[in-house]
DNA sequence: CAACTTATGCTCAAAGTGAGTATTGTCATG
DNA sequence: CATGACAATACTCACTTTGAGCATAAGTTG
């Protein structure tokens, strides 16, 4: 089916079968309340590599490059999406490149000279940040901007439109950060849409613009994290051995982009048995001291067993 | 960063930056209450074929292989997984083979000549079929054979089986089907994991096995889909236009390998809005005749604003 | 000490779930 | 034509899980 290749350089290609494969990172971490993501080139892009022989694995390819690029250790990682849309690359003579992506979560590390690539991602989702309330840059520009798009299509991309802004009535769902970013893509209000002009951002949206898809697969990230927390014990990837269970709150609001009700959140978080005293108390500046937690690693196996929702019958 | 491929033929690859990419499809359709999956090669193969610079993209390439594969048309399709280990593929002297995985959803076509091809799942994984009780091939052949592994492995893998396996009083997640074939692989109990002879079961446990990894992915696309059906309507992929909703459940009970509580079943998907009557009644041949329904197709739209789990705070 | 800020405890009602029991239509059959 | 067999539907009932608050407790700062 697929003709061999044996040693270090492969061989013609009559058919146009081989292609090039990138590995893309997009690596959170949450630092002072702020869900920041690895850049590299003034925040431009992604840690990224072509996939090449000499890697074991997709996975540590990936460890490859971004450890190289980036001098930060890669902690937990997996698998996003694949990427190959024609027009969606490097410009419009692009080769044909096939861009594996991934989500990796750390903890950024003080005093590393890695620490000029984090940004917020907020700044390359303005829209996205509902922890003071609905973002102005909604009413102001994207919703209008959006309409005006709407209106000149179908009823259902209004629809559309409504439902992944939560506009007419609608409530915010903050899992739909990618299907967001591919609206305000296609109707031309980001920069990564116009062909030609890469930098400015004209009758855009506000918000950063990245390198061919980066942006697109940062989304594709936010969005997978946003929804993952909420069925897996991620976040603590995120977190530091030992913290508060505020400390916990705020970077899943962070990560959410919203607030959560802090008696409920710690009821869950307990109820889950997700964590345990450690004994000590934070040395914090303000308020009734808090206790401090760890992260229960037994959970990890315990929750692989949950995860149903079928009403099943015993017997 | 990559080297720009002009024509229909590649360049010369000194870096070994290029690979062949091939896109596979878990093709799956319930017919008469068993889950069934379209193969190729006698039930060897998943439809597949290399991705080309002449396809517009990833989706469009693995369709057209499908379809001209197997005659039959692809509806619903979403990305699985991107495969790409080394000693993974197809015997020692594999080339750097990427594989690109995606699931489909369908109906059987009656009277196609695509008939061929459809095998139930549960002729590769005997073990995941629930539905008449646990079944005697995971107490008899499994279990021993898989105890004598963790044996002698650290407890940590012990545990593991336990809990793929529903063993030593855990209960049964039929969403494991993954992590439960990689465990047999890694013991080396599937014939794919032996090396050299590919055919000869030998020592292994019972169930078909499939060229190179595409009874991982196979795995990998009931998993993904057993998971799915939970949270998301994609069930109504695979039901014709009117049906009665206890071929809805049976298509669940397939599909999940365990079967589900009818009252609540119901309840379930009455509450949630799911269906609508046609104001038809079935042609059945026994028992009470029962209402004809029809997939509330808006659901698909609404369901994206649901979605959360956090205790958000309302403001 | 008063004012502030955060940590924790508790309550309450509304929904959602797991497991059954009871009743109602139809068809096939002795 | 009464009786089963087989499903479709209706309802119950006891919990559990959530969403929203109210009320205290325990430090820090001026």
């Amino acid at each position: 089916m697929a003709e061999q290749e044996g040693g270090k350089r492969g061989g013609i290609d009559p058919a146009g079968r081989s292609a090039v494969v990138d590995l893309i990172a997009v690596l959170v971490a949450v630092t002072a309340g702020e869900p920041r993501v690895m850049t590299l080139d003034g925040g431009r892009a992604l840690p990224s590599g072509p996939f090449e022989l000499a890697h074991r694995s997709l996975q540590s390819g990936l460890r490859d490059w971004v450890e190289q690029q980036t001098h930060h250790p890669l902690g937990y990682v997996e698998q996003l999406y694949t990427f190959a849309d024609r027009d969606r690359g490097a410009g419009p003579a692009a080769a044909r490149v096939i861009s594996i992506s991934y989500l990796g979560l750390t903890r950024e590390e003080v005093g590393r000279d890695s620490a000029q690539g984090w940004r917020s991602w907020y700044d390359y989702f303005p829209w996205e940040d509902w922890r003071s309330g609905p973002p102005a840059v909604i009413e102001k520009v994207v919703a209008p901007a959006l309409t005006v798009w709407a209106e000149t299509g179908s009823a259902e991309r209004r629809h559309r439109v409504a439902l992944a802004f939560g506009l007419g009535g609608n409530p915010w769902n903050e899992d739909l950060t990618l299907q967001r970013y591919e609206l305000l893509y296609e109707a031309g209000l980001v920069a990564e849409a116009q062909q030609p002009r890469a930098d400015e951002q004209g009758s855009g949206v506000p918000g950063r613009a990245m390198l061919a898809d980066h942006r697109r697969i940062l989304a594709t990230g936010i969005a997978r994290l946003r929804a993952k927390i909420k069925y897996r014990p991620v976040v603590f990837e995120l977190m530091p051995p030992m913290f508060t269970l505020l400390q916990l709150q705020r970077c899943v609001e962070a990560l959410g982009g919203r607030l959560v009700h802090k008696q409920n959140f710690r009821r869950l978080v307990e109820q889950q048995e997700l964590v345990e005293e450690t004994g000590e108390t934070a040395a914090e500046t303000l308020g009734r001291p808090a206790k401090l937690f760890r992260f229960r690693h037994a959970v990890e196996v315990e929750r692989a067993i949950a995860g149903t929702k079928l009403p099943l019958i015993r017997s």
